[in-house]
DNA sequence: GTTGAGCGA
């Protein structure tokens, strides 16, 4: 079935949204940022208040079974899917805003990250809604976010996709600089935060690393191939004590701009089926600070996702083992770790932890063994804090707001609401 | 000071 793009006057793009009912006008939408216990049930009754629904789906992770945080709603009306979009775009689902957009299954745009721009130095105040608001006066806006921490409150940036670049570059234009709520935003584009980085630090270089190279590429293969660009003082393959290719190697030009151009031109070009990487060569402290950073990051990640399903358990009678803790919580799935907290000597500080492999079992656990009698004394049982979050929490309790002064400017005020 | 995630699993 062939698909069709219809050029909406604003110079929008809906390509026949799938759904399988209407393949020339939008009634399929996409809802991301969902709470992972939104169900299917729950999205059809909250998108059918504003019009009959054809069908939901929530997506979910195939073997996990859990939710992946987004889904579909269909109408079959291209208005209703419009009012909902409007009507229902940020408001929250169990506690969470969750984000509407026109489902699009190209994702050359999303790819491109064209009409993408960022927004800093956001008051606090503005929300997702207000700064859609303002922004969607420069075009049509695929999506929309104020970056918030897991309360909910904003981070002080945010994000606006429009549709397309010149959108993206008035509204660049008109609201850089300017004051939101007395508070001066910067706008302008997104540029991820690995390309900043690079732009900054990628300062003239000769050496330039190549890898995933094919076990058969030899030195002399680097020296023709990069030799198009410039002259070459050095060419080699690393390699084994046995002889044998470690897939990478290093080319250094005798001039900074020919190795700009190799990099420019090679890097991911296919030689022998491989895609090559090829960039600046880092010096050695550089490479490890960044696997230390990537490592690190890794990190946060595995203990983010490990959080929803980790409780934080206490009044515990000094009785309890870990294996008796583990017993208690066992009926309400599949435990992954656990601990009593012990001080040096061996006795139990009566608090302790249990992980579950998913967030919904420890919900439930958490509703049914909160309060339960154990041995002498009520369970206490929450989800676990991290340890930098339970400081900022602590510091948040007994440091005071104090309104932000910025200094005078000529800059007209955006007024929101 | 803060530069996501994102399409029918």
């Amino acid at each position: 079935m062939a698909q069709i793009q219809v050029q909406g006057q604003n110079g929008s793009v809906n390509n026949g949204a799938g759904g399988g009912n209407n393949q020339f006008v939008p009634t399929s939408l996409y809802v991301g940022d969902l709470d992972s216990s939104v169900t299917e049930a729950q999205l059809y009754d909250y998108f059918a208040h504003v019009g009959p629904v054809l069908t939901v789906r929530v997506c979910k992770d195939l073997s996990t079974r859990r939710s992946l945080g987004y889904g579909y709603v269909n109408y079959g009306n291209p208005q209703d899917a419009a009012r909902a979009l409007d009507l229902l775009n940020f408001t929250l689902l169990n506690g969470k805003p969750i984000r509407i957009m026109y489902s699009n299954r190209d994702p050359s745009l999303r790819k491109s990250g064209a009409g993408n721009i960022f927004i800093k130095n956001l008051d606090k105040g503005i929300d997702h809604k207000a700064l859609h608001d303002t922004f969607s006066a420069f075009g049509n806006i695929l999506s929309c976010k104020v970056a918030t921490d897991s309360s909910g409150q904003s981070k002080g940036y945010g994000f606006v996709q429009f549709d397309n670049e010149e959108s993206a570059q008035k509204a660049i234009e008109q609201l850089n600089g300017m004051l939101m709520n007395d508070k001066q935003v910067y706008v302008g584009p997104f540029v991820r935060k690995q390309e900043r980085d690079s732009a900054i630090s990628n300062v003239k270089f000769n050496n330039v690393y190549v890898k995933n190279l094919s076990e058969s590429t030899s030195d002399d293969d680097l020296k023709t191939i990069f030799g198009e660009f410039g002259l070459i003082t050095s060419a080699v393959v690393m390699r084994e004590p046995d002889g044998k290719s470690k897939g990478f190697g290093f080319v250094n030009f005798e001039n900074t701009d020919d190795a700009a151009r190799a990099v420019e031109s090679l890097n991911g070009k296919k030689f022998d089926d491989k895609e090559w990487y090829v960039g600046k060569a880092q010096k050695k402290s550089e490479r490890e600070l960044d696997l230390k950073l990537q490592f690190e990051q890794s990190m946060k990640e595995a203990a983010d996702k490990f959080q929803g399903a980790n409780l934080y358990v206490k009044n515990l009678d000094d009785s309890i083992s870990d294996e008796k803790l583990k017993e208690l919580f066992s009926q309400y799935g599949t435990i992954t770790s656990y601990k009593v907290m012990r001080d040096p000597s061996g006795i139990s500080k009566g608090s302790g932890f249990v992980a579950f492999s998913t967030p919904e079992e420890a919900s439930r656990a958490l509703a049914e063994m909160n309060g339960k009698m154990v041995v002498s004394k009520p369970l206490y049982v929450a989800p676990a804090q991290r340890k930098e979050d339970r400081r900022a929490r602590l510091q948040a309790q007994f440091s005071q707001m104090r309104p932000v002064t910025m200094s005078p400017s000529v800059a007209p005020r955006i007024q929101f609401r």
